[in-house]
RNA sequence: UGGGGGAUCGUCUAAUGGUAGGACAUCAGACUCUGGAUCUGAGUGUCUAGGUUCAAAUCCUAGUCCCCCAGCCA
C-alpha cells in the first residue's frame, strides 16, 4: 500500500460501502452489539464489538447494545452492568440505545400468531427425545411432525394456552412449518417458542414461553432498523433461516453477515471453560489478570486503546485463524510506553553496601519521569551508602554476553553513580547475599568526565527509603499454544501453566510510589510495566505485571543455555 | 457418504487477470544512562495437479485438507 492510498476495506465493510452507494438502506447503517447477559465479555468479544461499533462509526451510522435475553434460566442482571460496565470501558457508546430482546417479547408473540394464521407455524407436541429423531440426520432426511397439520384455529388455542400457562415446561413446542428434507437442519420445523416456567431476570413471571434464538434475533434486528446485522461464522447456516421468517413477516430485513471469531495462542475464549476455570478455583475470579476477559485484562493493566488497536490490526475475514498473543502484547507495549511514567523497583533485592560512601551522607538525584514524553518532567529520587539492586544483575562468574555486575566490574546505577564490585558475603547456603562496591563521586549523574564507558546501567532503591511491595508476575495461563490439544482421556486442566503466577513479598520500590493509586500503570526500568491492583491497602501496595520489557539479555542467556546443553 | 464455509510468509492480513505487499514474530546490525524505545537490513508464502491467457493468488476442471451444523443454548 502506498502512502496517500487508503487502508483497504475488509470484505464487511466493502458490502457495507456498496449497500450504502446502492442505496439499499435508504443510506443508512445501523449495527448492533448482541450479548446474552449470561457471562462475561472477553477480548473475542472486544473483536465483535469492534467491528459492530467501529463500522457504525466509520460510515456515519449508528450501533446498538443489546442484551440479547431469550432464556430465563442462564441470563442475571449481574451480567448487564458488567456487559455495560465491559464496553463502555473499551471506549463505545451507544447513546440511548441500550436495548434488550426482553422488551420486544409481546411484539414477537404477535408475530408468531401471524406465521400461525398464514399456515406457517404449528403447535408440535413431540419430547424432546422424539424431536431428535424425527429431525433425522446430516445424511437422512427428518419426518415430519404427526402434529403438523393441525388447522389454523387449533393452533391458534394451542398457543395461546401454551402463553397461559397450561402446559407443562416441554410438552409443547411452536414450530414453524418449514421443511423436514431440507439439507441444511435449522429448516427442518425449527422450533419458535419452548415452555418455561421460570422467572426472567426482567419479566418476572409475566411470561412462560420463551422464543429461541433463530425466532428472534431476526425479529430483534428488524424491530430496531439494523441494517447490517454482524455475527459470526457458525451462523451462516442459520443464515436462510433468519431470512425466511423475516420474508415470510414481510418486516424489514437486514442483512446478515459473517465473519470468523477471534482465537489467541494460549488461552481459551469458551464461554464453558472460563467457566469452569473460575468455579473450580484455577484463577481467582472473572477478574484474574490472567484470563482473556476484559475484566482480567483491565486488571492486568491492558490499556483499551491497545485492546481497540489490536482488534484493528487483527483485520476481519472469513478464514478460522489462530492470533499470536504476541501482536496483543506488543499492541499493549505500545500504548504503556507513551505513556507510563519510568520508575526503579526492585523485584528480588541483593543488598550492596557503597564502602567510600560516608554514612552520614544522603543525596538525592534527578530521575527523567518518562524519556518519551518530556512534559512529564522529573523527579528526585534518594540515594545512600545502602541500596539495593536485583540479584539477576550480578553474577559471581559472569556468562559470555553478560555487561552487568560481578567482582572487579563497573557499571552505572541509573541516573546516579559508576560503581566497581569489589567483593561479597555469601550465607551458610552459599547463596550471595551482599555485595561491596566502592563508587566513583566525579560519575554523579552517570557520566564519567574521563570519558570511560560502562557496559550495563542497573536500577536500584535505596535501602532506607525504599518501599516494600508485593509484586504479582503473570505468565501465560497455558503451556500450549493449543490449550485445547491435550491427550486422549485428560482435558485441558493437563495444559494448565503451574507457573502462571508468581507472588513476589519482598520487592522494593523507590518512594515516589508512595501516591500511587489503585489501575495506575508504571513502567519499572528494565522490568516491565506494573499496574497497582486494586488489592492494595494503604500500608502495602499490590503491582500486577502487565507485561515485560523485551528483554534482550533474557534472548541470549535463553542462546547461551540451549547451546551449553545440547 | 447431506448441507454450509474456508485455504496467501511461522502468525494475522492485503493484492478483485498485470512487480505477491504490510504488521507481529524471528535473525543480523546501528544507536542508547532502560540489553527498553527508536532506526536499518535479512529470510521465509499463493493447498495439489491440470487447463485458459502475452500474463493466474485471482478464471476453468479435478482433487486434498480444515472448520461449522443433528439444543426446547446463543
Amino acid at each position: 500500500m502506498n502512502k496517500g492510498e487508503e487502508k483497504p476495506l475488509d470484505f464487511i465493510r466493502e458490502i457495507v460501502k456498496k449497500d450504502l452507494e446502492a442505496g439499499v438502506f435508504n443510506g443508512r447503517v445501523h449495527t448492533r452489539f448482541p450479548p446474552e447477559p449470561n457471562g462475561y465479555l472477553h477480548i473475542g468479544h472486544a473483536k465483535a464489538i469492534s467491528i459492530d461499533f467501529g463500522i457504525a462509526e466509520e460510515f456515519g451510522g449508528l450501533c446498538n447494545l443489546r442484551m440479547d435475553d431469550t432464556n430465563p434460566t442462564k441470563e442475571e442482571a449481574e451480567y448487564v452492568s458488567a456487559i455495560i460496565e465491559d464496553v463502555r470501558w473499551l471506549g463505545y457508546d451507544w447513546g440511548d440505545r441500550l436495548t434488550y430482546a426482553s422488551d420486544y417479547y409481546e411484539q414477537m408473540y404477535q408475530y408468531a400468531e401471524e406465521l400461525i394464521k398464514k399456515g406457517l407455524a404449528y403447535v408440535c407436541e413431540l419430547t424432546p427425545e422424539e424431536l431428535r429423531e424425527y429431525r433425522g440426520s446430516l445424511t437422512e432426511p427428518g419426518r415430519e411432525s404427526p402434529y403438523r397439520a393441525r388447522s389454523v384455529e387449533e393452533n391458534l388455542v394451542l398457543f395461546r394456552r401454551m402463553k397461559a400457562g397450561e402446559f407443562p415446561d416441554g410438552t409443547k413446542t411452536l414450530r414453524a412449518k418449514i421443511d423436514m428434507a431440507s439439507p441444511n437442519l435449522n429448516m427442518r420445523d425449527p422450533v419458535m417458542y419452548r415452555i418455561v416456567h421460570a422467572s426472567h431476570y426482567r419479566t418476572g413471571n409475566a411470561w412462560c414461553i420463551y422464543p429461541t434464538y433463530d425466532w428472534a434475533h431476526g425479529l430483534e434486528d428488524s424491530i430496531e432498523g439494523i441494517t447490517h446485522s454482524l455475527c459470526t461464522l457458525e451462523f451462516e447456516d442459520h443464515r436462510p433461516l433468519y431470512d425466511w421468517f423475516l420474508e415470510k413477516l414481510g418486516v424489514h430485513h437486514p442483512r446478515q453477515i459473517e465473519f470468523a471469531r477471534l482465537n489467541l495462542t494460549y488461552t481459551v475464549l469458551s464461554k464453558r471453560i472460563l467457566q469452569r476455570l473460575v468455579q473450580e478455583g484455577y484463577v481467582s475470579g472473572w477478574d484474574d489478570p490472567r484470563l482473556p476477559t476484559l475484566r482480567g485484562m483491565r486488571r492486568r493493566g491492558y490499556p483499551p486503546e491497545a485492546i481497540r488497536d489490536f482488534c484493528a490490526r487483527i483485520g476481519v475475514a472469513k478464514t478460522d485463524s489462530v492470533v499470536d498473543y504476541a501482536l496483543l502484547e506488543h499492541c499493549v507495549r505500545e500504548v504503556l510506553n507513551k505513556k507510563c511514567q519510568r520508575v526503579m523497583a526492585v523485584l528480588r533485592p541483593l543488598r550492596v553496601v557503597i564502602e567510600n560512601y560516608p554514612e552520614d551522607r544522603k543525596e538525592e538525584l534527578e530521575a527523567i519521569n518518562n524519556p518519551e514524553d518530556p512534559s512529564a518532567g522529573t523527579r528526585k529520587i534518594p540515594f545512600s551508602r545502602v541500596i539495593y539492586i536485583e540479584q539477576d544483575d550480578f553474577m559471581e562468574e559472569p556468562a559470555p554476553k553478560f555487561y552487568r555486575l560481578a567482582p572487579g566490574r563497573e557499571v552505572r546505577l541509573r541516573y546516579a553513580y559508576f560503581i566497581k564490585c569489589h567483593g561479597y558475603h555469601k550465607d551458610r547456603n552459599g547463596r550471595i547475599v551482599e555485595l561491596r562496591c566502592t563508587y566513583d563521586p566525579d560519575t554523579r549523574g552517570g557520566n564519567a568526565p574521563d570519558g570511560r564507558k560502562v557496559k550495563a546501567t542497573l536500577h536500584w532503591v535505596s535501602a532506607e527509603e525504599a518501599l516494600k511491595v508485593e509484586v504479582r508476575l503473570y505468565d501465560r495461563l497455558f503451556l500450549k499454544e493449543d490449550p485445547l490439544d491435550f491427550p486422549e482421556g485428560s482435558d485441558f486442566v493437563a495444559n494448565l501453566n503451574p507457573h502462571s503466577l508468581t507472588v513476589l513479598t519482598n520487592c522494593l520500590a523507590e518512594p515516589c510510589l508512595l501516591s500511587a493509586k489503585p489501575w495506575e500503570t508504571y513502567q519499572f526500568e528494565r522490568l516491565g510495566y506494573f499496574c497497582v491492583d486494586p488489592d492494595s491497602s494503604e500500608s502495602r501496595l499490590v503491582f500486577n505485571r502487565t507485561v515485560d520489557l523485551k528483554d534482550e539479555w533474557a534472548r541470549i542467556k535463553k542462546q547461551y543455555l540451549k547451546e551449553k546443553q545440547g
